[in-house]
DNA sequence: GCATCTTCGCAATCAAATTGCGGACAGGCT
DNA sequence: AGCCTGTCCGCAATTTGATTGCGAAGATGC
């Protein structure tokens, strides 16, 4: 989908408050409501607007601090990675999964309230997935930056 | 802030869907629109809800790429990370960036259009923050899961 | 220069957000 | 038990914003 210039400016501000009200979304980017709107909802349709969420704060819900977890597979055959795909997407803790090539085999990045949390699960739900053969942690210590806003 | 059974269903419904109608929300946690809209006030002020975003899709803006690039710093001292960090602060591709205790000193991850979007934003910002020694970069082959939504 | 397509803004209508208030329910005290 | 108090609900009135239809302005191409 080609965007202009207004397209983008709509972007950044429902990026930055996705509940922004029409008629003030119109007022920033230069439009009049109508318009507006009507471009809101074709970028919707179009699939560039991908969804609306509201974002928690983490410490608020006690799931305060964040762990990368590098995977190793005993093998790396397609039944073993879909399994491991299956399973790691019904574990809640578990906000984002990448399959990697090089060194591991997969890597996650889990939400917990503590380090016993997070303790507990890997070793009764990460670990026994079957196919893992060995899990690291990495913790980190502060976080620098976190946005959801893609840069346009 | 002490949350009951209906602010739950509240908080899990706004991350689905950010920009629900109080109305339907109403509908579905099983009040009726004013005390619902006064308990989403409430997570709002209390921080619970930190704030309301539209999720583009990355594809769809010439980022569909990630990169996780692990980042070796010359010295920890304070200096050189507090420099560090507001330099990767500025760079709109970086969409997280976390300092570690181990192996590397920071892990940041990057969304570019393509491997050469990708090399570039390297050369050109990422290896020219003074004090970052090595840079290595991972990349995932296949993403299994990615949510925003915090299990509660 | 004219026809056509696109996108705008205005105005009317409809739907939802917001507010004030009375009532139900729970917990604590005498 | 009976009463007082604080909390939270739902209803209804009001305000605000979303939505739609339509004519006009500007851009594009023949």
């Amino acid at each position: 989908m080609k965007l202009d210039e207004i397209d983008k400016r709509i972007l950044r501000a429902l990026q930055r408050d996705g509940r922004m009200a029409n008629t003030d979304l119109a007022n920033e980017v230069g439009l009049s409501p109508s318009p507006c709107l009507r471009r809101v909802k074709l970028l919707e349709e179009a699939g560039v607007i991908d969804r609306y969420v509201a974002v928690l704060n983490p410490a608020s819900i006690g799931k305060g601090l964040t762990f990368f977890t590098r995977i190793w597979l005993k093998t790396q055959d397609e039944d073993t990675i879909e399994h491991f795909a299956t399973e790691v997407a019904k574990l809640p803790q578990v906000m984002e999964c990448y399959l990697m090539l090089g060194d591991c085999d997969a890597m996650v990045r889990v939400v917990a309230a503590d380090i016993d949390d997070y303790r507990r699960f890997q070793s009764e739900h990460l670990s026994r997935i079957k196919g893992v053969q060995n899990v690291k942690t990495d913790v980190p210590s502060w976080t620098i930056k976190y946005t959801s806003e893609l840069p346009i």
